[in-house]
DNA sequence: CAGTGGTCTAGACCACAAC
DNA sequence: TTGTGGTCTAGACCACTGG
């Protein structure tokens, strides 16, 4: 294990014996399909318990890079098991985090019955009473997402005396409904009549649109389509 | 802790904490911005060790809805940090996966120099050598993801041997390069001619693009394009 | 400076699954 | 059947950081 000067704890950390199974299995002896020694015989390798080295494998398995199973031992997976994690931060926070300022504005609002996508979408009965936002999120000014959302009126009623005008929809659910399940996805759409008018789409262009369904405890709550603006990216490291 | 009858074992699990845990945050008093108490007295209450404890509560921060800080202790998100996790798998096996049988056909494959753009997204010197692959992924024989790809031959130069009849470019590399660093993320395109052709998308009509990006120890390796088929969608939950 | 989480240790029992 | 990972415990020292 590699470890310049000033080594403060000489203690062997899980982190160090993780770093060192990382390496060992990109450059080390434990290519693809490797079997590795049993815990027990690692701790004694590594010079930690067997808690630690636990722990060390646990987390690597965890990145996607072992397989473990009980009596079959632990072996470096084939084909790594990569997953990205696209962070799904509210859009004020997103903007701020981006430095620039946060603005909102109310498109439209208005109650009425779910369509038949929706009710199919979310599990709610057909013609279920929803209510419908339309609205923007700016960032410096320039519309930076719009935003559809639809919520299941008979979960959250309360909804209805809501008028969006100055909170968006988003944040105020996160205050109704702070945990929920949640269904992310990506597709492309052409543009239409108000992506044209609100993103600067040009008419049947291409626009990336991030779809979110959520439930409570297993009740449909609410779903939102995000439209961005042309050559949008979203991206993630893994 | 509603647990029924067939109760194994009467120790206190890390995962039975932590699903109370979690009910108390969603459901019971531990609203948004809640301070929990220290992990000391949690194990008292739980009646559970204080490593128990706190590896509950590491899994519960793990998913975002908590955050710990030393001294400052745990406190309930008010914003939970959500992430979504996509899972990144071969397209043989993301085909198989849903049941269908995977096909390969290669479209183009073409020795040259690196495109400005691809220069300043993969950190490439400005005309460096490339091999770039065009191929085509089948599900029950229908188009499912048409690749572009780029490979740096100063960082693989074996990658200049080979084909793609046969093998995607991409199992091929995660046997040359098993474990790199990855950049990936989505966009929205016009059709082109290739996918008009082969994806049968109608000219200038959206199209989902994910793009992957990696390197290995720094070094730039392979960038790859995947266009899908219209109406797709890329779907995780969490 | 002191409270809180971060982590290590040694030992133990157990569940699962491959042999 | 039995080896391997999964997990719990009790105790301890330490690092960070908020007051």
């Amino acid at each position: 294990m590699p470890d310049p000067a000033p080594r403060v704890a000489d203690r062997t950390t899980f982190r160090a014996v993780m770093a060192e199974i990382l390496r060992r299995i990109t450059e080390g002896p434990w290519g693809p399909g490797t079997r590795l020694p049993g815990e027990v015989e690692l701790a004694r390798a590594f010079g930690c318990s067997r808690t630690t080295m636990n722990r060390a494998l646990r987390e690597v398995a965890a990145l996607g890079l072992l397989d473990r199973r009980r009596r079959a031992g632990t072996r470096v997976r084939t084909a790594p098991l990569r997953q990205a994690r696209f962070a799904m931060p509210v859009a004020r926070a997103a903007i701020e985090a981006a430095g620039a300022a946060y603005g909102y504005r109310l498109i439209a609002r208005a109650a009425g019955a779910a369509p038949g996508w929706l009710g199919a979408r979310l599990g709610l009965d057909p013609g279920a009473a929803v209510l419908q936002v339309t609205c923007l999120h700016l960032a410096d000014g320039a519309p930076a997402q719009l935003e559809d959302r639809w919520i299941n009126a008979a979960a959250l009623p309360q909804a209805l005396d809501e008028g969006f005008a100055t909170t968006p929809p988003g944040e105020w659910l996160i205050a109704a409904v702070p945990y929920s399940e949640v269904e992310v996805g990506f597709t492309a759409r052409a543009a239409d009549d108000r992506a044209v008018a609100h993103l600067g789409h040009a008419p049947g262009g291409p626009v990336l649109v991030m779809e979110r369904a959520t439930w409570w405890r297993g009740a449909p709550i609410t779903f939102v389509a995000l439209a961005h603006p042309p050559g949008h990216r979203t991206t993630a490291r893994y």
